[in-house]
RNA sequence: GGGGCGGUAGUUCAAUUGGUUAGAGCACCGGCCUGUCACGCCGGAAGUUGCGGGUUCGAGUCCCGUCCGCCCCGCCA
């Protein structure tokens, strides 16, 4: 049962008023001083009302603010009247005077609030059943209530804000683009499977039974065949699909900035970027950013933060501990680097405010949350001495040679970490901003910008395969392009990600337009041939056809959004969002279809295993 | 696929060890009220305790299953 369907007698009995003869005049966060006097419409949502019988105030609610509404008896009758009809979320415009509050009744709470419009015409141009939720910045209600109620959601300021940031986003990608030379080019929707590595959405097709059109992960093969069709400069504000579980900053659907432009190198790209993320911080966020951003190869960011996207306003460190444990008698270090793993630590000085409980604590976090195999840690004392689980196993030159890495003083904790490559260091790495957060061991700034550079082309898959890390179309730097076939897992990309604060922006690359070198890596991520020319043929035959060098890059606008917004998730920087489960619990999708529309598409759905 | 937290009136919450007719604030409805802005006062209505099954003399409470929301791992940039 829906607020209001049965006890709103007198929602039904209000009558409605046409809006015609009268024009909204001014916004209700318009309302000023300087209209004392004047005449004035208003239009927008009863955010409130006050009925004292004989005098009625009412909030009057539009997207630029709050104006307060007078309805007095010996002003007008018939709106005083009227305005007893009012309740919360009815549509109405007012049309009175606007007049200074006296002294007393100033509300300082309010922009607006040393003035009042008085009215002499209401007109009523449609009820409203009660709001599920206060219309608040904070409705102090759960996610799932307001996801249902997406409509009322949507009337709160902090929602209205972050569709205001989306907008000067779109508006700043646009106009920054497009001075730079960029063309906005749209793309299909209905498109063909590209090799993104997510799952994709497939649509089926009425006029090809049987055959499916996929839903572009990313309009990335499609952006290269524009440059290759002469277009030069690219760029869109795309809708992408991946069909993969939701996360706080993930969505089935989401938006980039996507772009791609010929005869460039990776500095070309790069300037691009850069004045892109300067003009959405300064366009949409009133931020000024410095210039040039700071870099940092892919090698030193795992190195040094354990992460490839790290939030560098974090001071705590890694250290790199491998070469130390190589013949060491202790087997939980060694045996992780007989298996190719490595050894690193965090060391946290002066230390003291994590308690034996704390460490207790984030034990049973990195065992359960990051599937680490526990976490070994040294606590320095007073005297010198070691407190630690470990310190038995360790020899004299292992103890020096770590204390020698870290810096390890009186007050110092270590924090350990011996595992593959990027579990290690995914541990330590979510260890250190969490820590290094949580002890205020930031240098202070609002916002990192960083650029990574020089990822590897490949990495091993867990059959020890070799498979690309982005994805199957970064170009080799020309330097390692010998290193292909012999050392593939050395050769360097030329892939870059624009990171701020630990997050990703968005990721790009300079393309492989030379179908030889293109062929080359479909060979090592072993396509046969004939695999190459049926998934992929299209595209060499393309580069073949004269493809010009070209590279591009893709931005998260969502997470651009949500993080100039301040918002932490992004569902509440998407007008409909999905929840964890895919559904969009306004509309009610996905949802059956009628058998007739199956049959068309020569579709049938297999009977569930479980019935529903 | 896995781990965790949650689901009681429109909403936010309460309900002793399993025990009477499941309560309260806000919202809602009716009445009164000429300076409120969390208006006030009086009265009222409002429940499939997510759903299904089980145990029991008795289930919001215990057990099993299932659905839904959120967070995380896997997956995905």
């Amino acid at each position: 049962m829906n607020p209001g369907d049965s006890h709103a007698p007198g929602r039904a009995d209000v009558s409605i008023d046409s809006l015609q003869g009268l024009r909204r005049s001014h916004a209700c966060g318009a309302i000023a001083a300087s209209l004392i006097g004047q005449e004035v419409v208003v239009a927008g949502w009863v955010h409130g009302r006050r009925d004292h019988g004989g005098v009625i105030f009412i909030d009057l609610r539009d997207r630029e603010g709050l104006v307060q509404a007078v309805f007095r008896p010996e002003v007008d009758a018939a709106a005083h009247a009227r305005g007893g009809d009012l309740r919360s979320e009815f549509v109405v415009a007012v049309r009175g005077t606007v007049e200074r509050r006296s002294p007393e009744t100033v509300n300082p709470k309010l922009p607006t609030g040393e003035l009042e419009v008085v009215a002499r015409e209401l007109r009523i141009l449609n009820t409203a059943t009660p709001p599920p939720f206060p219309i608040d910045d904070d409705p102090g209600v759960d996610e799932l209530v307001r996801l249902r109620h997406r409509l009322h959601d949507l009337r709160r300021a902090p929602l209205q804000r972050a569709l205001r940031v989306r907008h000067a986003l779109y508006q700043s990608a646009r106009t920054t683009l497009s001075e730079l030379g960029f063309l906005e080019v749209e793309t299909p929707i209905l498109a063909k499977a590209t090799p993104e590595g997510a799952r994709d959405f497939l649509v089926p097709s009425r006029l090809q039974p049987g055959d499916f059109y996929a839903l572009p992960q990313s309009p990335q093969i499609m952006k290269q065949l524009l440059m290759i069709g002469g277009v030069e400069r690219y760029f869109q504000i795309a809708r992408c699909f991946r069909d993969e579980d939701l996360r706080a900053d993930r969505q089935l659907e989401f938006t980039q900035i996507d772009l791609e432009l010929s005869f460039a190198d990776v500095e070309d790209v790069l300037a691009v970027l850069e004045e892109v993320t300067v003009r959405a911080w300064r366009e949409a966020g009133g931020v000024e950013l410095p210039r040039p951003f700071p870099r940092l190869r892919y090698a030193e960011a795992m190195a040094r933060y354990g992460s490839d996207k790290p939030d560098v306003r974090v001071l705590l460190e890694l250290v790199e501990l491998t070469d130390l444990f190589r013949a060491s008698e202790f087997r939980a270090f060694r045996g992780a680097v007989d298996k190719g793993g490595i050894v690193k630590c965090l060391p946290i000085h002066d230390a003291d405010a994590l308690t034996r409980g704390e460490i207790d604590r984030l034990e049973a976090f990195v065992k359960k949350e990051l599937g680490g195999k526990g976490l070994a840690w040294v606590r320095v004392t007073a005297d010198g001495s070691w407190q630690s689980p470990i310190a038995k196993f360790l020899s004299d030159a292992e103890r020096a040679g770590i204390t020698e890495r870290t810096g390890a003083r009186p007050g110092t904790l270590l924090f350990f970490a011996a595992d593959e490559f990027a579990k290690a260091n995914a541990i330590l790495g979510r260890l250190r901003t969490d820590l290094g957060r949580q002890l205020g061991r930031v240098d202070g700034r609002a916002w990192a910008p960083l650029l990574v550079l020089e990822f590897p082309l490949f990495e091993r898959d867990e059959q020890g395969r070799v498979a690309f890390m982005h994805m199957p179309f970064v170009a080799p730097v020309d330097e390692d392009l010998p290193l292909l076939e012999a050392q593939p897992e050395r050769a360097r990309g030329t892939h870059y990600d624009v990171v701020m604060n630990g997050l990703e922006l968005g990721s790009g690359s300079l393309r492989n337009h030379r179908s030889d070198v293109q062929r080359r890596i479909f060979e090592l991520l072993g396509y046969s041939k004939q695999e190459m020319e049926t998934r992929f043929g299209f595209l060499l035959n393309a580069l073949d056809a004269g493809a010009p060098p070209h590279g591009g890059f893709a931005f998260g606008l969502d997470r651009i959004a949500m993080l100039l917004s301040g918002a932490e998730s992004l569902r509440d920087v998407i007008a409909f969002p999905k929840t964890q489960r895919g559904q969009d619990l306004l509309m009610d999708a996905p949802s059956a279809v009628e058998p007739g529309q199956l049959e068309e598409l020569q579709l049938r759905v297999a009977p569930s295993p479980k019935p529903r």
